[in-house]
Order: C-alpha cells, then sequence, then structure tokens
DNA sequence: CATATAGTTCAAGACCGCTTGAACTGCACC
DNA sequence: GGTGCAGTTCAAGCGGTCTTGAACTATATG
C-alpha cells in the first residue's frame, strides 16, 4: 500500500488538475491493486502486476515515466520491473515512430506466463525435492539396523510426493486448458483498442 | 544454524556418535528438510513442515522437548508449531497412560490439511478479488464519459478472473482426489509402527 | 507448601526480499 | 562538445515475517 488511496476527483478525470503523485482514477487503483494481489499470490512481485494491469487497462502503451507517475514507483523500479515483465514476454517495448522514447505495451498472455512461471519453478523445485528424497532413501537403505517400519514411512513420503506432484502437473495442464477459453475471448480485442480510443 | 549447538548427546541411541547438534540421522535430516521445503512452498513455515516429518518418520509420538532437539529449535517456537500443527489436526496430542507428559503424533492428514488450508486461502481470496473487480466497474460505470474500450477491458479482466479461479477450484478437487489414492496406501499403517518398537 | 518440570506467551531482534535514490551510461539534439 | 532526458545498476534502508529467550502459568510430586 504505497501510494495512498486517494478519494478525489469523483467528477473529471481529465479536466481536473491531479495531484502530483499519481493520476489513476479510483476505478484504476482498484483494478490494478486487485491483480497486483493476485500476481503476489502466484509469488510474483505485487508491483508487477499493478505495472501490467495498468499498461493492459489502458489499452495503448505508456512510457516508463508516466508508469512511474501512475503507480507512484521509483525510476529504478519500474526500470527493473519493466525489464521483467519485458522478458517475460508479458510487456512489449515498442517505439512509435516519430517518438524518441520506449513505450511499453501489455500483451495478453499473463496467464500464459503465469502459468508457465509456475511450471519452470516446479519442475526445478520438484527435481529438487525428489532427488532430497531419493538421497535419504539411500542412505536410509545403506544403514543396516534400521527399523522396517521407518524405511516403510519414507517409501510413503516419497509416494505421497510424487502424487503431489501429478496433481500439479494437472492443475497447470488444465488451468492453461481452461485459460485458453479465456485467451480466444481475448484475442477479439488483440488489435487494440480499435482505431478511436484517443 | 540457529543459537548453540547443544554439544550433548551422552547418551547415543544408535551405535555412532551423531553431528553435535541433533540426533537425528543424515537421512531423517534430508527427508525432514524436503518436506519442510515442500510446505514452504505452499505458503507454510518451513518448521512446520519439518516437525511433521520428524512425527511421521518416527512413527512413534515424541515430546516438544525431543522434537525441540532434534530439530534444533527453541522450546517457545516448538510450542507454537505444535499448536498450529494440532489446530490443523495434522499431529494428535497424546498422553500415554503411565506417562506425565505431553506427546505429539502425526497423522497421516498432511496433505488433506495442504489442500484444506489452500481451499480457505484461496475462497478468502478470490472473494476479496471479485468484490474488488466488481467495486473497481461500479465506478467505471457511473463515470460517465470513459471511453467505451477501456471498461471493455476491464470486464475482460474479470472474466480472466473467473477462469483462473475456476481452474484453481479444479485444481483443489483433483488434487484431493489425487490424494485420496495416496491416502489409501498410507492407510495400511494407520495402526502405527505395530507396537514392538522400542 | 515448596520445588521442579512442562508448556505458553510475547517483546526484541535476526533475517530476507523489495524498493528507493543516487550515481552512472547512452543517446539525441543544439 | 555540452546539455538534458531516458534508462540501468546497485548499495543502503525499510518493512514484514520468523525465531529466540526469558518471564510467566500450570501441573505434578515429595
Amino acid at each position: 500500500m504505497k501510494g495512498y488511496l486517494w478519494t478525489g476527483g469523483p467528477g473529471s478525470p481529465a479536466s481536473e488538475a491531479p495531484p502530483a503523485d499519481g493520476r489513476l482514477a479510483p476505478w484504476e487503483a482498484i483494478a490494478v491493486d486487485a491483480v497486483g494481489n493476485v500476481i503476489e499470490f502466484w509469488g510474483f512481485k505485487r508491483n508487477q502486476g499493478r505495472v501490467w494491469a495498468l499498461l493492459y487497462l489502458r489499452g495503448e502503451p505508456l512510457t516508463a515515466g508516466e508508469i512511474e507517475r501512475e503507480l507512484d514507483l521509483s525510476k529504478g523500479g519500474v526500470s527493473m520491473l519493466l525489464r521483467d515483465l519485458e522478458r517475460w514476454g508479458v510487456i512489449q517495448r515498442v517505439r512509435l515512430p516519430q517518438d524518441t522514447v520506449w513505450r511499453y505495451g501489455a500483451e495478453n498472455d499473463l496467464v500464459r506466463m503465469v502459468t508457465h512461471v509456475i511450471e519452470e519453478r516446479e519442475a526445478g523445485f520438484v527435481a529438487r525435492i525428489r532427488a532430497d528424497l531419493a538421497e535419504a532413501r539411500r542412505l536410509a537403505e545403506s544403514q543396516a539396523e534400521l527399523p522396517r517400519d521407518r524405511l516403510h514411512r519414507l517409501e510413503k513420503m516419497a509416494t505421497l510426493a510424487e502424487h503431489v506432484e501429478r496433481a500439479l502437473r494437472l492443475f497447470i495442464k488444465t488451468s492453461r486448458l481452461d485459460v485458453s477459453g479465456v485467451l480466444s475471448v481475448f484475442r477479439d480485442d488483440g488489435s487494440g483498442a480499435r482505431r478511436g480510443s484517443k
């Protein structure tokens, strides 16, 4: 909860002079924060989600400076956040013909990114756990005078781990499937906000 | 890692001298830590997982003091960890007839707990997000001169959130189903480590 | 009742990741 | 070349969580 919650500007968003540190409309602030919370829940940085959400809601590419002001973040922070998002392919850096600065636009792939990163994270992690349990088992087996039931329980623990792993994989798969439906919804806007926009 | 290393263990339970700060066998340490990592991954405290794992592997109930020594935790910490685990129903507090102290034994329900807590967490969380997005939408709609495409994107965002939510629910359900298979495996040991054991 | 041990609570502090802000690089334009 | 702005990097600070350790309560025992 960095910035203040800016309850002002009930009337006109465009017509009145907004306070220095953010012109975010209240409804935008709420939506942006909601996405921030979701993304944080999935183990990313809150502000990564906020930046993506802002770009997505605006529909047109913004500059780093604008993001900085809207979201009340530091220059350096914005730079790093944008780099992360770009690396993950959920935003795109574009340079408008006549323009001299970079602008950043949201891809629709937020979800694909989430599942993707989760997938990777899970892969490494699960491999590690599996290796550890295997190692434990190896050591335990080499221990001659080990009560049999202990070993037995260790093995069951490993089985459990495998099942959880399977469930996770399944989740990712179904999630992706389920989401592909959503993506198609998204897609019909892919061409941007038509022309009108601004 | 923590405080002092309790160089004690004159008893030497097994035949060889175990590492200074706990009598945990190496294989146990590895397995215990593996579970700790998993549990941490799921958003719990690492040491909650370690405690459960220790109790599970040992098969027989341990006292708080024993746990404290084996895992090299503080007295207060163990007390809190045990309370959490007990509240979640993944360990059971028992008092042996002749004995004066409480002992704690592992239930097999670790997974059920995980899914359960995730479920709860998810429920509250998702409700919050949903409410936030609804509120944002309400505010946005009341804003007369709002570009139509912006509102449109906000709506799609809400749709997306719903789908992710559905995927999550599905995951929990499948995970639970999948796990129930494992639980049956576990169950045949339900009666504990037979009697012998020690 | 005095003592000892088991168990609980919580303030202080360790720990860790995120954000900041300032120094720096790169680039365009004058 | 010099000035100014966009963008990057990173040490230092901040904020939040987890753990510790000591004071405290509860309970059993002689």
